[in-house]
DNA sequence: TACAAAAACTAATATGCGTTAGTTTTGTTA
DNA sequence: TAACAAAACTAACGCATATTAGTTTTTGTA
């Protein structure tokens, strides 16, 4: 039987992740059962596993699709010949487009990852170090270039990274307000300041 | 027998919700199990039952006392005669200081708010919802008088709290930087950017 | 149309959960 | 020291969970 489905090159698997996903952010690694899943995939649970190893598997797909993500777009720009600014202005828009798009995924990512078993628990949590690592280089060399105020360079990377996280609850004021908004006005805020 | 334990005023229900703070930080509310906590405690499970209804008015009881806490000083922030700027400041630090010293109870009001049981579910998103409108109140009385940059004042609290609220991260490198830097450098970012 | 693989189903298992019931121990006070 | 209440204990219940085993249905292909 030939593994492409529903002829749009989705397997059933892709559809089974998609569906956890959603659950696993809306109610919690633990809180989701695979049989809502098999209720959200339409099918009975012990199906499931005609298609996927466990329920481990799924959070360990989902969270190290994302990861992979992350890594390979800061590969790309810390290899760009650009100002540090224009660095920084980068990443902080490719983790808003992340949030916006792939939502469900880099939510469980963030806020599920401690139901990791290992040894994936610990590769997610190096990955994620070595990420900030490499975030803070940036910074460093962007104050030694007399580009960026002289702050700590580790503040100056959490304050990033948690601002641009805080979009997951974007979704209360979508309507009103459109990403391009969004997306230059925080990087306003996190490059100039709100203050005059 | 007296309410009065441990020689501290402490009671060992006081104990009780104190150490489930710390496992529902840790394991998250599902995964942490009522034996779990009973180890804790120095307990067995049943015997936890004395002191306390269920395993749900834990979760409440922490809920709802960090939920308090910011509103009071809210309130108290929106009444001084002070400019926008320092109010914005002294928000911004109380923040820090809640996520420094009541750093389990605030996380768990953070992360685990979803396994509330309604109403207190409902109550509680209220509650917070609430809290960030008045917040948005501020930074737009605040680009009227022209104390702040005209950016989306729905974005700036938006940045503003996931910034801060990111410092639940801050344990990692809790060696290495003095809370004073952390805190003058974090209110820098926020009110005048990082970019000279 | 017949065959074979894929994927669905039903039934069942073992485990862990929050919680209750009933009993015993502990500690305070009259 | 007798009495009483608080708080510990053991045993157990009912329920939900992830997963396995075994079987039947579906589906693509020769």
């Amino acid at each position: 039987m030939s593994k492409i489905k529903l002829g749009k090159n989705t397997s059933k698997k892709d559809v089974i992740i998609k569906k956890s996903s959603a659950l696993f952010k809306t109610k919690g690694f633990n809180a989701a059962s695979m049989r809502d899943l098999a209720d959200a995939v339409g099918v009975e649970a012990p199906s499931l596993y005609n298609h996927i190893g466990s329920k481990s598997e799924l959070l360990q797909t989902i969270c190290f699709k994302v990861a992979n993500e992350f890594t390979t777009q800061l590969t790309e720009t810390e290899n760009k010949k650009c100002s540090i600014t224009d660095k920084i202005e980068l990443i902080i828009r490719f983790h808003i487009t992340m949030m916006l798009d792939e939502f469900d995924e880099v939510f469980v990512a963030n806020h599920e990852w401690k139901h990791l078993q290992e040894p994936f628990l610990s590769n997610f949590l190096n990955q994620r170090r070595n990420y900030e690592k490499r975030l803070v280089a940036i910074i460093e060399e962007g104050i030694a270039k007399k580009e960026l105020r002289n702050i700590n360079p580790y503040v100056a990377v959490l304050t990033l990274l948690s601002a641009v996280r805080g979009l997951e609850f974007w979704q209360r004021h979508k309507k009103n307000i459109s990403t391009k908004v969004l997306e230059d006005d925080m990087v306003t805020h996190l490059l100039k300041g709100i203050a005059k």
